[in-house]
RNA sequence: GCGCCCGUGGCGGAAUUGGCAGACGCGCCGGAUUUAGGUUCCGGUGAGUAAUCGUGCAGGUUCAAGUCCUGUCGGGCGCACCA
């Protein structure tokens, strides 16, 4: 009997639409378990394999847990805006609108046809008035509580997408969308204050259950570091110039000083600085490098001595020299540092070149040499020295320097502040109007929301202008606070805005009073479980941990951190090992594997093929392994005999499994779940018959990897009602385990015999029968030592 | 440079965390069914004639090491002149 999955698949996923088993109920006693997948960008190339390993781990999670009693929460949506759809709209014509709906409409069709358990009651797309409204209204919350505000700024700028980029856009020098070059260019800038909340972000970490290397990223994307400021006197001013250091202890080690080219008191002691000529000159040069070659290409060090412009240590009172270099950043610290070349390598470079100084003030390494970073005896630093604790003498210093007042502890982030706007039509307007008298003021929240107007011309401003610039009935509009003519801004957000908190739009989105209902979003609670990719975890999981928390703080959630738990999934790549892409040709359309062997085989396989967390190459012939499973199962009916319960040499093989299976599947080790079910089927088909109960048991665990043949083989075998909402398996822990076991033992570590013993066999009893199996190897030997670790090894060592 | 992870058959990967290395699947070999191919079913499959040897390489700890420690080589990811 062949099986014919295409129309059994079909059946399933209508009566699974038509009796609604899949919708989450708001305020049901049922404990409550909200699962979330990264939701898609619905793009004109479709779904793509990756998505659906990434939605198949919380698919089998999610419908365990409902066979297990729970109220699910299982949505998906389309995170829509996006500067692919409108390249693409400038390519063709048409809107950006019609392309996203059309793709939404794809991306939908798709995810059905593999019968992922979705609530499809409670799709979001965030470019909807009704969603996109709410995602401006937090940001009118940011901006009235001093979170928003704006900045003249170099900003890492896109030429070929003509767009401003935040630093997690334009990692690497190059653009996330393009991977043009990123410049540097001076705009107008729209800016979070995600800064600010960089200690409740770390803080934050520690409450939830990531990955561990989900969190380690995080800590190092936030980079907190603590250490000191110090203010050093310019000479002959009453100016300081202040810098940040870790490493206050190394203070008497000072012979130079660095600025940032670009540092304002520059251009305040023009005058004084005899050789400016030279010091423009640096500045031009480095401001024509990008981001990228002033970090990547390190390769010498160069920089420009101010002439007249010294400064003095404030620790020895000695005259030390100020020089401009490009190794110091201005978007950290304070744009300045004090160079200590005995103990940073950097300094180190830079005082060989320059002929500076070079003042040893930690024991221990060879200066003559290298700087020396570690630790060590301090010398030549006064009330420092024979002080061999760092942690001691940075105290001592920072005491010396509060005492002085001419220094304190400080700390410094990485993470720098959130670049939010974008000079493009596809995206959610900034609700700000620039009024000549007020300055920047809101939309009131009762015109939320700022519609995006219908235009025809998506091409943006030659000098980088948005598309809505040139919609004059747009831009012109009257102050809301004085009535005067106003210009509306006409940026629009980032991509990532919508997805900052579209999982709470989930748990209430049809609420058109507030984003979400407080009482359900009290019911529905944190996320228990996100899974997602790891591309996301410095961009997308900051943001929307940012916006949460921001919410938290002012009491529109009642939980300040969104996500309990976090995974993520590893890449599918292509056949041939390599990244898939458009350009090598090693894309794998789910379309045509749900087309030729099954949308269960596709899901069974996406999980089977490997670690779920590590990536692994797609195989052509692997994937038919799974369809030989499937039909294999499918065929047990042929097999099938009466009688509910397991037959005798079956039950500890199903309870075994059924343990194995359901451990697994929490810990997300679906292939060796997956593996468990094989076996079992291997020892089915090996006695040759199967119980009507062993089968139920058998598709109640297969389930949710496979869940229409089940469904079809428990309607056909007289199951009652659907799997979708049935009852997990449960099992005997005591029927897991065999009453007899076969253990090896071993004479000097190596393996000589198996012996079966009972399972509760003591250590003498065991080791007896251990013995009695190798007593041609024991012959003539003296017993040293007899080892009997239960149910696992016996190992004699003799001589 | 710093941080994290990974090196196991021809291939994807297992190994209850220190206890029979190679589960499960693919591929391959042989057999049955078939006019043939495909499908399906059965048997075999780390290397070696064997004793034995085998988890990138070299050491170490241990009765016992894929697993722990030290060093080394190779690959991946993240951050990166971060003061």
């Amino acid at each position: 009997m062949d099986y014919d999955f295409t129309s059994v698949e079909k059946k399933w996923q209508q009566r699974w639409e038509d009796s609604g088993v899949f919708h989450a109920v708001d305020g049901s006693d049922k404990p409550k378990f909200y699962a979330l997948v990264e939701f898609p960008y619905p793009s004109g190339a479709g779904m793509h394999v990756g998505h659906i390993k990434a939605y198949s781990g919380l698919e089998v999670i999610s419908r365990k847990r409902r066979m297990q009693g729970y109220n699910v929460l299982f949505p998906i949506g389309f995170d829509a805006y996006g500067l692919p759809t409108e390249n693409y709209a400038i390519k063709t014509g048409l809107h950006p609108r019609v392309v996203t709906d059309r793709n939404i409409e794809k991306f939908t069709s798709q995810l059905k046809k593999v019968g992922f358990s979705f609530d499809w009651t409670r799709v979001i797309d965030t470019t909807q008035e009704d969603y996109y409204k709410w995602t401006q209204w937090i940001f009118l919350k940011m901006f009235e509580h001093g979170l928003v505000f704006r900045d003249k700024t170099l900003v890492n700028y896109c030429p070929s997408c003509k767009v401003v980029l935040s630093n997690e856009d334009s990692q690497g020098g190059h653009c996330d969308i393009c991977h043009s070059e990123v410049v540097q260019k001076s705009k107008d800038v729209w800016y979070l204050r995600i800064t600010a909340y960089a200690d409740k972000l770390l803080e934050g970490l520690e409450t939830v259950d990531y990955l561990p290397n989900v969190k380690q990223q995080q800590v190092n994307w936030i980079g907190k570091s603590t250490g000191a400021f110090v203010n050093f006197a310019v000479a002959g001013t009453d100016e300081t110039l202040r810098i940040y250091t870790t490493r206050p202890d190394t203070l008497f080690g000072v012979t130079f000083m660095v600025m940032a080219p670009e540092h304002p008191l520059i251009d305040k002691y023009a005058d004084k600085i005899a050789n400016m000529d030279e010091v423009r000159a640096y500045r031009a040069e480095c401001a024509k490098k990008t981001e990228f070659e002033r970090t990547q290409l390190v390769k010498e060090k160069t920089g420009v001595r101010l002439s007249g412009f010294s400064a003095v240590n404030p620790v020895n009172g000695k005259e030390i020299p100020v020089y401009i270099s490009d190794y110091v950043m201005m978007g950290y610290g304070t744009g300045a540092i004090m160079a200590v070349p005995a103990h940073d390598q950097r300094d180190y470079e830079f005082a060989q070149k320059f002929g500076i100084d070079i003042i040893e003030v930690i024991k221990g390494g060879d200066i003559s040499k290298e700087a020396y970073a570690g630790d060590g005896e301090m010398v030549n630093s006064d009330f420092l020295n024979g002080l061999t604790d760092k942690k001691t003498s940075i105290e001592k210093m920072l005491a010396f320097l509060e005492e002085k007042g001419i220094g304190e502890k400080g700390v410094q982030y990485k993470m720098k502040d959130w670049a939010f706007n974008r000079q493009r039509y596809w995206g959610e307007p900034i609700p700000i109007v620039h009024c000549p008298h007020c300055g920047m003021v809101p939309v009131p929240y009762d015109q939320l929301p700022l519609k995006l107007p219908a235009v025809k011309d998506f091409q943006p401003g030659s000098d980088g202008e948005s598309p809505l610039a040139k919609i004059d009935s747009f831009v012109q509009c009257k102050c809301p606070k004085c009535g005067a003519d106003a210009r509306r801004e006409t940026d629009t957000m980032p991509q990532w805005a919508g997805s900052s908190w579209y999982f709470l739009r989930y748990i209430d989105p049809h609420n058109d009073q507030r984003f979400a209902d407080f009482d359900k979003l009290k019911y529905w609670g944190q996320v228990d479980w996100y899974n997602g990719g790891m591309e996301h975890v410095t961009r997308h999981m900051i943001y929307s941990r940012f916006w949460h928390r921001f919410l938290y703080d002012i009491g529109e959630v009642p939980f300040p951190e969104p996500y309990a738990k976090r995974t993520a999934q590893g890449l599918i790549l292509g056949p041939d090992g390599d990244k898939m892409s458009k350009s090598k040709g090693n894309v794998v359309d789910p379309n045509e594997v749900v087309d030729a062997l099954g949308a269960d085989v596709l899901r069974t396989y996406v999980l089977f093929m490997g670690d779920y967390e590590k990536a692994a190459p797609w195989s052509e012939t692997s994937v038919k392994g799974c369809k030989r499973f499937i039909d294999r199962v499918w065929n047990l009916q042929e097999i099938v005999t009466d009688g509910d319960g397991y037959s005798p040499d079956l039950e500890i093989a199903f309870h075994k499994t059924a343990k194995k299976v359901s451990d697994d599947i929490e810990a997300m080790k679906f292939n060796t779940a997956i593996a468990a079910l094989m076996t079992l089927l291997n020892k089915i088909t090996d006695k040759g018959s199967v119980t009507r109960g062993e089968l139920k048991a058998f598709v109640t665990m297969l389930d949710p990897f496979a869940p229409h043949v089940c469904e079809e083989i428990w309607e056909r075998i007289g199951g009652e009602g659907m799997l979708a909402d049935g009852k997990w398996i449960a099992y005997d822990e005591s029927k897991t385990v065999d009453a007899t076991i076969e253990v090896p033992v071993q004479v000097c570590g190596k393996l000589r015999a198996t012996v079966t013993i009972p399972r509760d066999a003591t250590a003498d009893e065991a080791i007896a029968a251990g013995k009695a199996a190798i007593t041609a190897q024991l012959e003539g030997k003296q017993i040293l030592k007899e080892i009997y670790v239960p149910g696992r090894i016996i190992n004699i060592v003799a001589k």
